[in-house]
DNA sequence: TTCAATCATACTGTATAATATATGCCGTAT
DNA sequence: ATACGGCATATATTATACAGTATGATTGAA
């Protein structure tokens, strides 16, 4: 664990970024990957320790970290990888889908050719990807490519917020699979009714992709008994 | 503002609670209810002394306010309280809309006459009451009483996060007025429609209800030009 | 007036220490 | 055997002091 975390850290290095904001990133993207599983502590000295920095910043990365709901302080008594239950994910999946759906209805009467290209472009891309990070992260710009047409930020960033919890039980089945074709075949319907301006039938599609994304994440293995 | 803060500080001062989270809830009171009013700064050392910690759970308290959209911290120039624009401020209210509408469909199908009770009784306190803080408590208890129905703490969550957000722009209509009283007869309504399991009928009161409050926080004096 | 150097202020991070709390162990009492 | 209360240890939490640094304002000269 302690290289692969160290790995992120490397990969994170921007210049001129504050520590507490490296730290967080680093930890955030190990979660979201699945380098630190749910479930585990996080001792801050130990994590100050491998990334060279004080307790301070850590702990300050650790409390944004459980506002995002991606770890979760328990008093005097340290920070702990959120490890969601089945209805935990249900709950999040639900409403992820009404963010979706209520995106997406606001977004397509304002969709422009160029959101629709951009769109259409990271689903070409991700057919010539195979590694499931990049497959995902493909995933994520292709539908806030086509988000981004409702014009409010602030749903945007709740969405990502929600993606981040909730990837980890996705990411499995973001491989070269079934599962996976259908998912290409649906993005492909889905950006032909924001061609057609078709609300309706948009919301449809994307409710059908959102339910059957439900269902594959609520069999994963990574989720609390 | 220094006395303010403290009878606030005063107020939130129960059980044995960490200073972190204690400091933590002094402010978001403060904000919520105007005291500590947008686009204001908050340094960090001030803030300590007048509550008697050190500058470390401050810091950590802003980080977290930060993450729920109250403050927003700039790098190397400290903590200002967040002031929406009207662009914001409309894309705020959108998402709760948005949210609100979906728990509310969730919600009705699986409303027991409990529930049902325990919002009338808020809407009666509500009507002996005229202190505008304990009012909009009682506003948001009573619709919270309703989604709880959902029976997905998670949106919840999200909602009372976005309430906190936007509550200062709603809470100068909070008041005896024409548009109070008129809030209050979309209450009844929208408890009778739940009793009766209508679910088409709840969400166009509430749509209607969440419309009109948009409508009015939009032309709140505290936005931002 | 304009631009650049300087300065003041406050944030940021480190190091260290003191305090508080949780947990497990052990012994005693019921 | 179980329950309760101390005790030791590990860790979190906070305080304090200090060094480093970014930012905005000010100053002063061209």
């Amino acid at each position: 664990m302690s290289t692969q975390l160290k790995d992120i850290a490397e990969e994170m290095h921007q210049k001129s970024m504050a520590a507490r904001d490296w730290v967080f990133q680093v930890i955030r993207t190990a979660i979201i990957r699945g380098v630190l599983p749910g479930g585990m502590p996080l001792r801050q000295d130990e994590i100050s320790a491998q990334l060279s920095v004080s307790h301070i910043p850590v702990r300050e990365a650790f409390r944004q970290l459980d506002a995002q709901g991606l770890v979760r302080i328990y008093p005097n008594r340290g920070a702990v990888v959120t490890k969601l239950s089945k209805e935990e994910l249900e709950n999040a999946m639900d409403t992820r889908i009404i963010l979706e759906m209520g995106v997406i209805r606001a977004a397509v009467p304002r969709m422009t050719e160029e959101c629709i290209e951009k769109a259409e472009g990271f689903l070409a891309q991700s057919a010539e990807e195979n590694d499931p990070n990049k497959l995902e992260d493909l995933n994520l710009q292709f539908h806030f490519a086509l988000y981004e047409a409702a014009n409010n930020p602030y749903i945007l960033q709740l969405i990502e917020q929600l993606h981040a919890n909730v990837d980890r039980y996705i990411r499995p089945y973001y491989t070269p699979s079934e599962a996976y074709a259908q998912n290409v075949g649906e993005h492909r319907n889905l950006i032909e009714a924001c061609r057609n301006k078709d609300v309706e039938y948009a919301c449809a599609i994307l409710r059908t992709h959102l339910e059957r994304t439900k269902v594959l994440s609520l069999n994963s293995p990574l989720l609390a008994v």
